[in-house]
DNA sequence: CTATTGACGACAT
DNA sequence: CATGTCGCCAATA
């Protein structure tokens, strides 16, 4: 599988940046990833960018929530996102993280 | 250039 | 609390 050249838009770069500074046990929003990317508005446009995941281990994609505390999604499926962040000490309960507010990481 | 497509968000119902 | 609608944004066809 050797991708020859990752290339990134800018866009993409900024959001990852971002993203790789959330700290392990945490979670952050998409929206509030937006803001760390300094667009936003981009929520959406963030979830495209994380979908592509280039670096998949050595960025926590899986941190990336919704802002009301749903879970969003995932490109290798949702319920392994939400296995990973067990395992990181973030419970799920009924598709919501528990503490949301306590461990999101904001921008 | 326009149209379509999403790992979204805010608000109304 | 669950759904639906509309707005937003960048990437892609």
């Amino acid at each position: 599988m050797k991708d020859g050249k990752i290339i990134l838009t800018f866009f993409e770069m900024a959001v990852l940046d971002a993203l790789k500074k959330v700290p392990r046990g945490r979670v952050t929003t998409y929206k509030e990833l937006a803001k760390g990317a300094d667009r936003p508005r981009a929520a959406r446009a963030v979830g495209n960018a994380v979908n592509k995941n280039p670096f998949a281990p050595k960025i926590p994609c899986h941190r990336v929530v919704k802002s009301d505390g749903g879970i969003g999604g995932y490109a290798a499926g949702v319920n392994k996102k939400i296995d990973i962040l067990k395992k990181e000490g973030i419970i799920v309960k009924n598709n919501k993280i528990l503490n949301f507010k306590k461990i999101l990481f904001k921008f």
